[in-house]
This record gives structure tokens, sequence and C-alpha cells, in this order.
RNA sequence: GCGACAGUGGCGGAAUUGGUAGACGCGCUGGUUUUAGAUGCCAGUGGUAACCCCGUGAGGGUUCGAGUCCCUCCUGUCGCACCA
């Protein structure tokens, strides 16, 4: 009994054993099923989180679960391994990107290893290495020749402090997307995938997604925000012909085509062109498009914010009337959304209804309701107003539903030349440039002669050197004439390559393809892939849940029309983790900044009337009494991480997966907890006891079920019900907590169950067998 | 504002999907081992002095039976955010 439960010793006894026998290596076994289970890849950014932990070890708990169940089980590893942290440690302390990148995965590697999950590092990749990127490239040069990658001259979101340019899903509220920044606005000739001519399958092939959280599914929808309708023109009136000093129409989209005939006033947004063009004459126009602009950037109160407006003087003409209808410049039109302009059809429409209500403009009727919840459109506003009905007062159209109405206006809109149905997405194409150094390089030379040429397939990869350190005042690329200069593919005069590198989000939309066949030199992907993909499981945060896994489903289905994959989802199954919350403790000196606590450097105790105080002991101030928070996310700029290295050597990695997977369902977040971890600990040292102490004492008889007393009976029963619940709740990952929870009151009862008789023996010894059979999966 | 999800002891959370509410863990209380502490072990722990009583955010409904289903409301979390 003195003997001390040694995690170390135990976990790296069964750690070097797994290696010698390379359990966890895989390969293509044709007579099991496959089951392929992956979890988010990491950015080698140093040193492993919690985060991280909890997500590996829930891929991991699916992987081992699924291989005792008989699966042929791929549970790979790899290295996010390009990207913006790397050039800014370079920056500040001078190593050179690579170097830097190289070191973290070293590092981060064996943290992973003592955790000890049941991964095929025989597999294992790095986006930085060319063995892969250059399969970017491939595809990229296959883009191309395809149409779905083109260059294109645009207004880019340019970030000021990471000095470079953002997707349009990388700028949030107007900021970049990781430093907060204000974006700016220039024009840069970049690479473009062309994502939206897949917006329609990657709508809705999330109907067959029965796997995935549905929120992620609305999410993506939201995101893809497909809306059918039809383009409609208003020529100009004379005095806006005048204004913008051309002929011209201003073109809209709209949903409701049916109504075109209640138009009683056009809307746009504050930087239209028109607008714009209004402004320069009207002083107090060009202050009110001033206050809409700046307006829009500062939303917080968007929500409630009125619907202002204010007219421009000018007019277009009605498609089909020829009536002149004034231009207003509305504060609730978005140049970033459809032309920037809509039609005001204040009857059918409630922000419109509105916005014609406070500049008493007209409203008329122009669909009766097929319901008969009302004849025509009246203050207040009610809903039914906006639901489809039988178009009115719409000259030859009048009479229509909905569907006959859209087609006959759209049709005849057609004919004049002056609209047509569309299909708008909120989705943009996909800019994939960024001027930055340590990405995958795009393979194009610029030749004066020859224009734009790909570099051609024989040439791959395009190698980006290894040694540059970025010193803060561009891509280093640009400065390197050993990679600059070369020759053109066309005409073999000398030119210039593309410094540009790909968005990261490139390398990460096909890697989970890339384990499959990860030594294959030849090509992108062979028939192993056919073997392995789609994969059955995927882990990660739901922070991804857009960019990522919208453009990896992009990428595998062009991938797909290339005839390199055979399928065109690639995530069949998606598990999408919660956070990993810790307490936040922060103390406010007299002057200064607010100072942020770790919670474990942190003591608490109850005053007399039982209210908490937490306090530090700090080497400069004495102990001091700081302010509990609430709970965070854990992270370095709340000082409220638990560091896994440590916590690893501590308790050893039983108990930090025990505990991760105990303490909350795997969807869930987190909230880390030290008494937690001391249950946790207590367990796993509990059942190693038991296990140890029933080994030592010799070999079990044979279970004989007839020769059962009723209590021996009873923990047999015990122990075959805790084995069917755990299995069915790891199974549908429900949750793991009540799996973890039958094997605990097992094990409890096993630790009272002591007859010493031969019989007793053989049943501590199943009981045993299943506890550690189920926790075999966790721990 | 719209949408999704949730609300159960002191805490994290269970409840076999409409059938003994509070599994399991933490915490707490008492006992015990120990020179002492930590650990370990034993017992107790929703409320109430107690019960066959009352208890799953509030109110109503369906049902033999509701934490679970339906309606209304409240609160919280997340997502979207004037989407034309």
């Amino acid at each position: 009994m003195e003997e001390i439960y040694d995690a170390a010793a135990v976990e790296r006894a069964a750690q070097e054993y797994w290696d010698e026998r390379r359990a966890f290596e895989v390969g293509e076994d044709t007579e099991r099923p496959k089951y392929y289970c992956l979890s988010m890849f990491p950015y080698p950014s140093g040193r492993l989180h919690m985060g991280h932990v909890r997500n590996y070890t829930i891929g991991d708990v699916i992987a081992r679960f699924t291989r005792m169940q008989g699966y042929n089980v791929l549970q790979p590893m790899g290295w996010d391994a390009f990207g913006l942290p790397a050039e800014n440690a370079a920056m500040s302390n001078g190593v050179p990107p690579a170097k830097w990148t190289r070191q973290n995965i070293a590092y981060m590697r064996n943290q992973m290893k003592s955790l000890g999950f049941a991964i095929d590092w025989k597999r294992e990749l790095a986006t930085c290495d060319p063995t892969y990127y250059r399969w970017n490239q491939w595809l990229f040069l296959r883009m191309l020749e395809k149409g779905i990658a083109y260059r294109k001259t645009g207004v880019v979101n340019w970030d000021p402090v990471d000095k470079t340019v953002l997707a349009n899903e990388q700028v949030i509220e107007g900021r970049g997307w990781r430093t907060g920044a204000l974006v700016e606005k220039r024009e840069i000739p970049m690479y473009y995938l062309n994502i939206t001519r897949y917006g329609d399958e990657l709508l809705s092939a999330l109907d067959n997604l029965p796997g995935w959280p549905e929120r992620v599914r609305v999410m993506q929808a939201n995101w893809i925000g497909r809306s059918e309708g039809c383009e409609v023109a208003f020529p100009y009136a004379p005095d806006t012909r005048a204004a913008m000093s051309a002929d011209g129409a201003l073109k809209v989209f709209t949903t409701r085509a049916d109504t075109v005939f209640g138009v009683t006033f056009m809307a746009i947004a504050a930087e239209h062109p028109i607008a714009l063009a209004a402004a320069k004459s009207n002083s107090a126009l060009a202050a009110f498009v001033d206050e809409c602009r700046r307006g829009s950037v500062m939303e917080a109160d968007v929500a409630t914010q009125e619907k202002k407006g204010m007219r421009t003087g000018l007019h277009v003409l009605h498609p089909f009337t020829g009536e002149q209808i004034e231009i207003w410049v509305a504060n609730y039109v978005l140049m970033g959304y459809g032309e920037g302009a809509v039609m005001g059809v204040p009857g059918h429409d409630e922000r419109d209804f509105e916005f014609a209500l406070k500049n008493s403009l007209r409203i008329t009727t122009v669909v009766r309701s097929a319901s008969g919840a009302y004849d025509e459109v009246l203050e207040p506003w009610i809903p039914a107003y906006g639901e489809y009905g039988i178009t009115v007062n719409s000259g030859e159209f009048s009479g229509l539903d909905f569907k006959a109405a859209l087609d006959a206006i759209s049709a005849a809109l057609e004919k004049k030349g002056l609209g047509c149905k569309r299909i708008h997405y909120r989705l943009r194409d996909w800019g994939v440039s960024r001027q930055r150094y340590w990405g995958c390089p795009i393979p194009i030379i610029h030749c004066e002669a020859c224009g734009d040429v790909p570099v051609p397939d024989s040439q791959l990869p395009v190698m980006l050197p290894e040694d540059l350190v970025p010193d803060g005042s561009g891509n280093p690329l640009n400065k390197s004439e050993a990679f600059l200069a070369c020759k053109c593919p066309k005409c073999g005069k000398p030119a210039r390559r593309e410094t540009d590198t790909m968005d990261t989000f490139v390398d990460s939309s096909w890697y989970f393809v890339r384990y499959a066949c990860q030594d294959q030199a030849a090509s992108m992907v062979d028939p192993r892939v056919d073997y392995w993909l789609p994969t059955d499981q995927y882990v990660g945060g739901i922070e991804h849940a857009i960019l990522h896994l919208l453009y990896s489903r992009f990428w595998v289905k062009v991938m797909r029309d290339l005839g390199l994959v055979k399928f065109g989802e690639p995530f069949t199954n998606l598990l999408t983790q919660g956070m990993v919350l810790n307490d936040i403790y922060t103390y406010q000196p007299a002057e200064g900044r607010k100072r942020y606590f770790n919670p474990a450097d942190v003591d608490t105790r109850r005053d007399a009337d039982g209210t908490e105080i937490h306090e530090v002991k700090t080497k400069e101030l004495g102990t001091i009494q700081v302010v509990h928070e609430g709970l965070g996310k854990m992270s370095k700029s709340e000082n409220n991480g638990v560091d896994p290295e440590s916590f690893v050597a501590r308790f050893g990695a039983d108990t930090a997966r025990l505990f991760m997977m105990y303490a909350s369902p795997p969807e869930q977040s987190l909230v880390w907890s030290d008494d937690g971890v001391q249950g946790a600990s207590r367990f796993i040292r509990r059942l190693w006891v038991a296990v140890r102490d029933h080994v030592s004492k010799g070999p079990s008889p044979a279970l004989e079920v007839g020769a059962l007393t009723p209590g021996q009976r009873d923990l047999r029963r015990a122990a075959h019900r805790a084995l069917a619940k755990a299995t069915d709740d790891i199974g549908r990952r429900r949750n793991f907590n009540t799996a973890i929870a039958a094997i605990m009151e097992l094990l409890n009862s096993i630790v009272r169950f002591d007859d010493g008789s031969p019989q007793g023996r053989a049943v501590r010894h199943e009981a045993l067998e299943i506890a550690v059979m189920v926790l075999g999966p966790i721990t």
C-alpha cells in the first residue's frame, strides 16, 4: 500500500510499448471497415494549450473506441505551418520563420506524444514543406486552366497593421480579424477563386450533412446567402443623366419583382456613385453622406438605428410606367450588398414602409392578400403586407400570383433590356493572394512580352526560400533577387516571379486528403485516398464553422470535378468542441494598468460573513486582494491559462484526459476546476491500485456463472450494464460524462467487493477488464 | 430586431428519450488512519423538526403519469445583423 502511483512511469511504459509495436500505424486493409478520425491540425505556435488537449483528446477517444470495435482507424496529425505569427516572431528575434516554425513543431510533437494519442505519426505532414505545398500550386494551375482561378484588379481590404490583404471573411465589423485595426481600401491586382460558382451546391449539399450540427449548417447557409430574384434597371431621368454626365440606369436587385409597380422612391447607399455625384452640388447631402459613412462603421446601435434618408433631387424612370421616381440616400442601404441600391416599395417592405412614413412618401398597394388579411395597405405595418399575394394596380401584370408575376415581369424586363432573373449570393469569390513571405508561392511568372505566365508543371514546386527574415517593411521576397529572377517559360527571356503567396486557408483546405498519401511524390492524390476519404469524424473548434469548413468543401468539390477524388463532401460527421474556460482574476492598482493573475496563484477563503475573498501573494505588493471577474476562455491576455506540459508532468496525461472528458460534454464549454482535476486524479490512481492488487494475487479461476452468490451476480450485472452504457454513450458522442460515471460506479463496487472467494476473484477480474476496456479509449 | 440552443442541489452536470428526479464527480458535515497536515477509508448530504408532504426559470395545458410533449412569458448563451 506504500506504493505510489507514478503517472510518468506508467505512461512512459505504455507509450514505449505502443511505439515499439507501431500500434497506431495503419494501412489500407480491405478486410475491415475503415474509419477516418480527424482532428483539426494545430498552428505550431510553440506550445500546446488546453484547447488543443481537449480537441485531440476527444478525437483520440473516438479513434480508440472505434478501433476497439474492430474498425481500421486512421488518426493522423500535421501542422498548419504557414502564417503570420512566424513572421512576427522573426521580426522580434531575427530568426527565419522556417527555423522558428520547425522548432515549434518539434517541441509540440513531443508534447503531443507525451499525451499518448493514438496517432499514426508516419503520416505527419507540415504545410510549409515543398512536398505538400507543391500540390497547392499544382491545383492552382488546374484552377487557372478551368477559369476557377483568375486575376482581377479589385478593391481589397488592407490591414494597415499586418500590412496584408484580407479576405472579406477576415474583416469583422470593418476591422482586421487578427489585429482589430480599421481596414483601409486599396486597389491591388490579385488572384481569386471562383467559389460563387459552387454557391448553389455548397448550399444545397448542406441538407445532406446530417452528421453536422444544425447551427453550423445554418451559419454556412447564412454566409452563402443565396437569394433568388430579379435585377431591375431604372433608366436615368434627364436630371440624373446631367449629374452623372452620362446616360445609364440605376440597377437594383430585388426578390420581389412582383411589387415593381409599387415603387414610389429609390434608395441608395451613401457610398453609391449617384449619391457622391449629387453631393457635389449639395452640401447638406454631402454632410448626410458623411454621417452615414461614419455611422456604418460605428455599428453598435445599428439594430435600433432610425431609418434616415435625404433626397438627392435626382430621378430615374420607372421601367414600365415611365414615371419619374426620386432617388433618396438612405442609411439602411448597404453598399456592400447587391447593387448598393434598392427600389422602395413601402406597401410591401417593412423597412421601406417605415422610411416612407418618416419622409411622407406615397404608399401604394400593389399586392392583394391571398388570405384576406387586408385589402389596402394602411398604418400601422402588419407582417401580412410583406407576404406573397395577388398583384393589383400593376397594369397588364395585375391578377397574378407571385410566381406568375415574377416570370411575366422579368420576361418583360428582359425584352426591354432593363433586367432579368438573377441569383444573388452574399458569398464573394475568395481572394487568395497575400503580400506575405511565409506562405505558399503563387506559381506565376510575369513576363514583359507574354504577360502573366503560369509556371509549367515540370518546374513545380516554386520553392519558397527559407532563409529570409522579414523586417516589417513588406514582403522580403520583393527584395530577393534570387527568388525574383527567372526565365519566361514561353519566350525564354528574363522575367520576374510573382511574390504574392497564398492565403493559409488554402493549405488547410485539403490537408486531410493528403494524410492518405502523404509520401506520394508523383501526384497530389493516389488510390489510397479512395480508401480513406471522406473523413468519418472531424473534431475541431466552432470558430472554424464558416471559413475553413466552407473553403474545404469548395476545394474538395473542385478536386472532384477535376477527377482527383470521388467524393464531394470532405467531412461526414462534425463535432465542434466547446471552449476551455477558467476564472479570471484582476487587480486594479491605484495607478496604471489592470493586472491579471493566474487562478493557480489565487487563494480563496471565506470572510466572517461568508463572502469569498481572493488573495494573491506578490513579491512587490505583498498579499493583495484580487477581483473575480467571472469565467473566460483560457488566454494569454487574461492570464488564466493552464499549461498542459506542467499539468501532465504533475498529474499525468491520463488525469488530464479523464478530466477533459468527464467534466463536460464535448460540445459544451468546459470550466477548469482544480477540484475536478483532483477527482480525476484520484480515480485514475484508484483504478491503477485495483488492477495492480488484483494482478498481484495471481491468475483468476474461470468464471462459473452458476456458482455465483447473489452479490457476485449483482456485481457482474453492474459491470455489463456499465459496458453497455459506456458503449452507447461514447458511440453517440453524446456524453462521455455518463459513460465514465458508469465505470466509476462500477469501480466503487469492485473496491468494496472483496470476499476473497475464487469466484469473487473471477467476477472481479471480469469487472476490472470491462472497466479498463471502457476507460482504455479515454485514458 | 431575427434565428438556434439552453434554464434541474452549494458547483460541473445525470435522468435508458413520457415512467422511482438529482447518477457520477466536486464541495460540505461527521467518523476513522496519522505526532500533525496532505492522502486513504467509512457514513451522510434537494427542502422541511418530521412525513406517505413539497420540489426541475414562471404561468397554463395534454396525459394514468411531464425535467422530458404543447402554448404564453421571463432569463441566459451563441450566431446573424437593415440581405433589398
